[in-house]
RNA sequence: GCGAUCGUAGCUCAGUUGGUUAGAGCGCCGGUUUGUGGUACCGGAGGUCGGGGGUUCGAGACCCCUCGAUCGCCCCA
């Protein structure tokens, strides 16, 4: 490579071979599991205007404050590429009229960008498929969507995941637990890790989450949301919960479970590696493999009207680490041309177009030393080897099929 | 943003306390061999050792800077 090739960008991928189908491997099935569930597909753009972002999101949130990729556009606006789904489903849910379909289940998926450092698992252009339903605040749009996800899951193979679940309550519930959590740990806040301190203030919430063992000792005992569930907010957890028993999907209670982003209320999900198992191991410390929530005030910061709603999004390139090694599969025939007549290669083109006429998958060689070619094909392992030379032609493989394929290719 | 480890052919890697012209395997190209066959042998192409600066008679190796990768922290999917 000469040096004055210019280099992929930091935190960006080039994904070829067993991780690209394995990639591919994820797409469809989501794409399948999808349809089963009757999510219907969109598409947004990959950037909005800046503000799309920061009103969803929340300007204290670290997505927003220090990951996007913002930049202004020739006419002087500020425009951001998409660090996540929601926010531009909402504001296309909202400026296309939408809500005449509601409840309103979507799905999609493609790349989104963060200015972060690339880790494991952790990429700058990384890739989500996801999964929403607007327009309602029934627990059952809860229990539709975590069902699809489990049930993605497991089509996808993967084992030792398992569904940690927790309730943020309303807005309120939400805020007095917020309130409980400030007054705990600022009577302790001189023992914490430095982090938690900074976080005291911005987002308490996070401090449950810390795997600091300084802070760890007092999360035990920290205040829980339970006590400040409003009814009708307990009652939503456990409309939620019993329907999952019903839906067969398996939960586990997750009390200092919370979500990086301002707009969750009530259910907050995500489907983690249990420990020690192969799953944690494949993934290292970027565990969340599948996470979301219900984003009932969302709308509302976008200027639209209250509109219940909630989604889930999953790391592509997480779900791949986890399927397993995936290969091409084998072509269904190989044309080899074994001279350099042109009888031979006119012949071969000919076969080739009729297999592929016929449905079949299948390639040819023709270039190189002849005596070479047949080894080439050969190392391919395809399902049937066809060559070609001036005066004849030849088929290996399995040998029950040659009459099928004689026929298809007209020999 | 912080920390640790690492950058040598297309790929995986050797390269001694700093010492001539930097090696191997795989892959690629060609030749011979074989001829229902992933064979064997021979040959070839391909590297300013991530980039820049420094120390030294001499640097792939030592020092500094920089870029990138990997893994953690943070954050999140």
């Amino acid at each position: 490579m000469s040096k004055n090739t210019p280099k992929a960008i930091r935190g960006t991928q080039d994904i070829f071979g067993p991780d690209a189908e394995a990639f591919a491997f994820v797409v469809e099935t989501f794409e399948r599991v999808r349809k089963l569930y009757r999510f219907r597909r969109a598409e947004m753009p990959v950037f909005e205007k800046t503000e799309v972002f920061s009103r969803a999101i929340g300007e204290t949130t670290d997505v927003v404050s220090k990951e996007m990729y913002s930049f202004e556009d020739r006419g002087g606006d500020s425009l951001t590429l998409r660090p996540e789904f929601t926010a531009g489903i909402a504001r296309a849910y909202l400026t296309n009229g939408w809500q005449q379909h509601a409840p309103l289940k979507l799905a999609t998926h493609g790349p989104l960008f963060r200015y972060e450092r690339p880790q494991k698992g952790r990429y700058r252009q990384f890739h989500q498929i996801d999964a929403e339903i607007l327009g309602t605040g029934e627990p059952q749009a809860d229990v539709e969507l975590l069902a699809m996800a489990d049930q993605l899951l497991k089509e996808l193979g993967i084992e030792g995941v398992t569904l940690h679940l927790n309730t943020l309550g309303d807005a309120e519930s939400r805020d007095a637990w917020r309130a409980g959590l400030i007054d705990y740990f600022e009577a302790v806040s001189g023992e914490l890790s430095e982090d938690s301190q900074e976080r005291l203030h911005k987002n308490p919430l996070r401090i449950l989450d810390s795997k600091d063992p300084r802070d760890k000792a007092f999360v035990a005992d920290a205040p829980k949301i339970d006590h400040f569930l409003s009814e009708e907010a307990l009652a939503f957890f456990e409309s939620v919960t019993s329907g999952l028993d019903a839906a067969g999907v398996k939960w586990k209670r997750a009390e200092s479970l919370v979500r990086g982003l301002d707009y969750y209320r009530h259910t907050a999900f995500e489907f983690i590696p249990d420990e020690g198992s192969a799953a944690a191991d494949a993934l290292g410390s970027q565990s969340t493999v599948l996470g979301g929530g219900r984003y009932d005030g969302l709308m509302e910061s976008l200027g639209g009207p209250a509109t219940p709603a909630v989604g889930w999004a999953a790391g592509i390139e997480r779900l791949a680490m986890l399927v397993g090694e995936k290969s091409e599969g084998p072509a269904d025939a190989i044309i080899v041309i074994e001279d350099s007549s042109d009888v031979a290669l006119v012949r071969g083109y000919a076969a080739l177009k009729s297999l592929r006429l016929a449905g079949l998958s299948g390639e040819l060689i023709a270039e190189g030393s002849p005596r070479k070619r047949y080894d080439k094909a050969v190392r391919r392992s395809p399902n049937a080897i066809v060559s070609f030379s001036e005066n004849g032609h030849r088929i290996s493989g399995d040998e029950t099929t040659h009459p099928e394929l004689e026929r298809i290719l007209g020999l």
